[in-house]
DNA sequence: ATGAAACAGAGAATACATTCTCATATTTGC
DNA sequence: GCAAATATGAGAATGTATTCTCTGTTTCAT
């Protein structure tokens, strides 16, 4: 069973407040605003839990390290900033995507990324 | 300058008649049955000097192991079996992919992977 | 209150794809 | 055919996200 603690209460908190998805890094210096001190190990032992329990959601985007987002969010996709590194959710999806199958393949999930400029990165660029 | 070895024309031999994108153990594998004792080092060595020319590419997968294919097949995406993890190419794309984007958000390139059952896998199971 | 179960923190250890090292072999321009 | 440039193979080394280990602390049911 799990104890409740304030690492895993602050770890919580930042996870599901967030408006897009953070690395483990991210979340252990956000936390670390709340508990002082706390460890990489404890976030990463936390985040397979909620992982586990399907309160939290693990997403692997090629090109930045692994994220973790509230896994309340409903379906959704993602967009990645090559200037910036970060990544945003993206509203909506796309219809039709099993037209993509061939006969006799089985779709049971999909991804789909966007690779681009963020907002406050293209503006800056332009 | 890049020198013309039998090893190396064994691995574009292999990557560039393979219907879907393989992985670097299975290039050298199969590389192997042609030159003898070929290792996994000068496969690597290869495949990044054929990414460099831009003559072979590199495709990142969550889930499975980068994988490599020949850079002149046109646009796609891929479909990764769940069951026996290999990876296939899907023919054509979705319309209106940019319709996802948030305003001021600039896209470069996307990706779309569908996860599932391959045909072979599906049938089996069924 | 109290003791067993579960956690925390720090740093070592792991896993794995990839790159490097080094001694030897092959290729290419001339 | 030769010398210089480049490649090969084996195994060691790297980088990076993640997990483990160990010791001390916190939580929670009774």
């Amino acid at each position: 069973m799990a104890y409740r603690t304030r690492q895993r209460d602050a770890i919580w908190q930042v996870v599901s407040s967030s408006n897009r998805p953070l690395t483990a890094q991210e979340i252990c210096d956000e936390s670390g605003r709340v508990v002082e001190g706390i460890g990489i190990a404890t976030v990463y032992r936390a985040l397979k839990q909620m992982v586990e329990e399907g309160q939290v959601r693990h997403i692997e985007v090629p090109g930045v390290q692994p994220h973790y987002e509230n896994a309340a969010r409903t379906h959704h996709h993602f967009f990645l900033c090559e200037q910036c590194k970060r990544l945003f959710d993206l509203a909506g999806c796309l219809r039709g995507i099993s037209n993509l199958l061939p006969k006799g393949y089985r779709m049971k999930r999909h991804e789909i990324v966007i690779y681009g400029d963020c907002d406050s990165c293209s503006a800056r660029i332009t």
